[in-house]
RNA sequence: GGCCCCAUCGUCUAUCGGUUAGGACGCGACCCUUUCAAGGUCGAGAGACGGGUUCGAUUCCCGUUGGGGCUACCA
C-alpha cells in the first residue's frame, strides 16, 4: 500500500476550535506515524461567512500547536471548475437530474408542511414540478439545480474507529449536488477534492457520520473507491453539551493567551479520546507518534475538563528549563507593561517555576519578583498580618536587622536562610513566624519558593526595600 | 418525529470472557516543610437498567433508559 494521505479541512467561518484542534492533531499524529502525508486544505466555498482574517488564525493556531502540515493550504473556492465538472458527469451518466424547483418554491413547500405539523423530506415522487412546467423552464433557460438520485441500496462502510456502520439508500433523501448558481454543495466539493488530491484516510468528527453515506453515493457514482473513514468523537462542554462559547475558551488562541504552553496543550488534546494504552499520560511528541493508532481511539464524546488542562501544563513548566521558558515569559511582561532590560530572568523563572500553572501566571509571579510596584497583597496575606498582630512588625524589624549585617556580596540563599535561623533562634522564635512575615512582605502573599531563595531573587536592595515599607 | 452514533469513578481513561476493575485530574487525610498552588504516602469514588449466550460477563447479542449527531440550493 503507499504512504497514506490525509487532510484536515476547516472552513474559515470562525477560530480553531478546540475540536478542530484535535482532529488536526489526530490526522497529523496519524501522517507522522504512518509516513503519510497531511493536507491542508481550507473549505472556503461559503462566501458569506469565509474570511481571510479567519484562515489566518486557524494557520497561525496550527503553527503554535506544532502542526505543519506537508501540503497546502489548498482553498477549496479556486476548484469550483473540478466540482461542477464533476457534478455535471455525475448527470451525464444519468446518476443525477436537474431539478428547476426554485429554492424559494422548496422553502413554500417545507413551510406548507411544517405548517402543517408534519417532517417535510424531499421526495423526488412528490416534490416535482409538472413535466411540462419543467420543459416550459428548460426551453425558458431558467437556472436548475442539479440533485444526486440517491440509490436505494444499503451503504456501509468499516469504520476506523466505530466498525461497520451502515444505512439504507432510502433514508438519504437526493441531495443537491450542485446549486443553481453553479456552485458545489458542501459533500460534493469535499468527493471531488478528497478525490482529486487522493485523499485515503479521512478523520474527521463525529458530526460527519451522517455525511459520509453520501459521500460514499457519490464515491460509487463518480466510479471511485471510498477512502477510509474515521470518525473520532466530539469534544463537550463540562455540562456534556456540546462545546460551545458558553462554556468559555473554546478556541485554541484562547489558551494560548491564559499561558498554555504548546506541548502540553497537544499532549492534552491527544489524550481526549485516545489513549496510549499505558499509564504514562505526560508524553513527548515522539512517543504519542510511536503509539499512535486509529484503533484506539475513543468512540464516546469526551468532556473538556479546563483543570486538568492546567495541571497539565504545571507540569510541562515544572519540567521545562528555564531557558525555554524565557520567551513565553519576556513576551508576557511586554504585555503586563513590565521593565525587565537588563535583568536575567533566569533565576527568577527557576525559583519559581514549579509552583505555576500557566505562563501567565507565571509571568506575574516573575514580575512581583523583578517589580516592587507589582506586589499586590492577597487576602491570605493580611490575614496573616491580622493574625499575627504586633508580632508581625516585631519579627519584621528583628529580620531587618539581620540582613542589614548580610553583605550584598555574600547575598544567597544559604547565607539567607542561615540568617533567619539565626533570628529565630537567638529570639526563640518558631521559624514559621520569623519566615512567613517576611514572604508577605515580598510577595504579599502566603505562597511562594522558600523565603531564602526568595530573597536571593528579590535582592538585597529590594527585598529590604520592601521590608521597610511593610513595616511602615 | 425519522435515521445514525454512544454508554467503566464527578472528569479523562486501562481492561480486548476469568483482575481485590488499574492509572490520571479533581476531592479528602497524612507526611515533609517556614508557607504553598511544589514533592511524597494513603483514602473515598465506576461497569446505567433488564434479559440472554457462557462454567464464567464490564467485555459478546437483544431490548429499555439516558446522552449526542444529522435531518439546508451551510460547512
Amino acid at each position: 500500500m503507499s504512504a497514506p494521505r490525509v487532510r484536515f479541512a476547516p472552513s474559515p467561518t470562525g477560530y480553531l476550535h478546540v475540536g478542530g484542534a484535535r482532529t488536526a492533531l489526530f490526522n497529523w499524529l496519524f501522517a507522522k506515524r504512518t509516513g503519510g502525508t497531511f493536507v491542508l486544505r481550507i473549505e472556503d466555498t461559503d462566501k458569506q461567512r469565509s474570511t481571510d482574517a479567519h484562515t489566518q488564525v486557524i494557520l497561525d493556531g496550527m503553527r503554535w500547536l506544532g502542526l505543519t502540515w506537508d501540503e497546502g493550504p489548498y482553498f477549496q473556492g479556486e476548484y469550483g471548475d473540478r466540482h461542477r465538472a464533476d457534478a455535471e458527469s455525475l448527470l451525464a451518466k444519468g446518476l443525477a437530474y436537474r431539478d428547476y424547483l426554485t429554492a424559494a418554491e422548496l422553502d413554500a413547500e417545507r413551510a406548507a408542511v411544517e405548517a402543517r405539523g408534519g417532517t417535510f423530506r424531499f421526495d423526488r415522487n412528490t416534490i416535482h414540478l409538472s413535466p411540462e412546467e419543467t420543459a416550459r423552464r428548460k426551453a425558458a433557460g431558467m437556472p436548475f439545480a442539479i440533485r444526486f438520485a440517491t440509490p436505494d441500496e444499503e451503504i456501509a462502510w468499516m469504520d476506523a474507529v466505530h466498525g461497520r456502520i451502515s444505512w439504507q439508500g432510502r433514508d438519504l433523501d437526493d441531495f443537491i449536488i450542485l446549486r443553481s448558481d453553479g456552485s458545489a454543495i458542501y459533500n460534493m466539493a469535499v468527493v471531488s477534492d478528497d478525490i482529486a488530491m487522493e485523499i485515503t484516510h479521512v478523520i474527521r468528527g463525529d458530526d460527519h457520520i451522517s455525511n459520509t453515506p453520501k459521500q460514499i453515493a457519490l464515491y460509487r457514482a463518480l466510479g471511485k473507491e471510498p477512502p477510509i473513514f474515521a470518525h473520532v468523537p466530539m469534544i463537550l462542554g463540562t455540562d456534556g453539551k456540546k462545546l460551545s462559547k458558553r462554556h468559555g475558551a473554546t478556541a485554541v488562541g484562547d489558551y494560548q493567551d491564559m499561558g498554555i504552553l504548546p506541548a502540553a496543550m497537544r499532549n492534552f488534546l491527544a489524550l481526549l479520546g485516545w489513549s496510549p494504552g499505558h499509564d504514562q499520560e505526560i508524553a513527548t511528541e515522539a512517543e504519542m507518534i510511536e503509539r499512535f493508532a486509529l484503533e484506539h481511539i475513543q468512540k464516546k464524546a469526551a468532556v473538556f475538563d479546563p483543570a486538568k488542562l492546567e495541571w497539565m501544563n504545571g507540569q510541562y513548566l515544572s519540567n521545562f528549563p528555564a531557558e525555554e521558558l524565557r520567551a513565553p515569559v519576556e513576551r508576557q511582561l511586554g504585555i503586563l507593561g513590565v521593565a525587565h532590560d537588563g535583568r536575567d530572568l533566569l533565576p527568577v523563572i527557576t525559583a519559581v517555576k514549579a509552583r505555576a500553572r500557566t505562563i501567565t501566571h507565571l509571568a506575574e509571579q516573575v514580575a512581583s519578583r523583578i517589580d516592587g510596584s507589582r506586589v499586590v497583597r492577597d487576602e491570605k496575606g493580611n490575614a496573616l498580618e491580622a493574625k499575627m498582630g504586633e508580632r508581625f512588625s516585631a519579627s519584621l524589624r528583628l529580620c531587618q536587622e539581620a540582613l542589614l549585617a548580610v553583605a550584598a556580596d555574600a547575598w544567597d540563599a544559604v547565607t539567607l536562610e542561615a540568617a533567619m535561623k539565626a533570628v529565630a533562634e537567638t529570639h526563640t522564635l518558631k521559624l514559621g513566624d520569623v519566615m512567613q512575615p517576611v514572604r508577605v512582605a515580598l510577595t504579599g502573599g502566603t505562597v511562594s519558593e522558600p523565603v531564602p531563595e526568595l530573597l536571593a531573587v528579590v535582592g538585597r536592595d529590594e527585598s529590604l526595600a520592601r521590608i521597610g515599607r511593610a513595616i511602615g
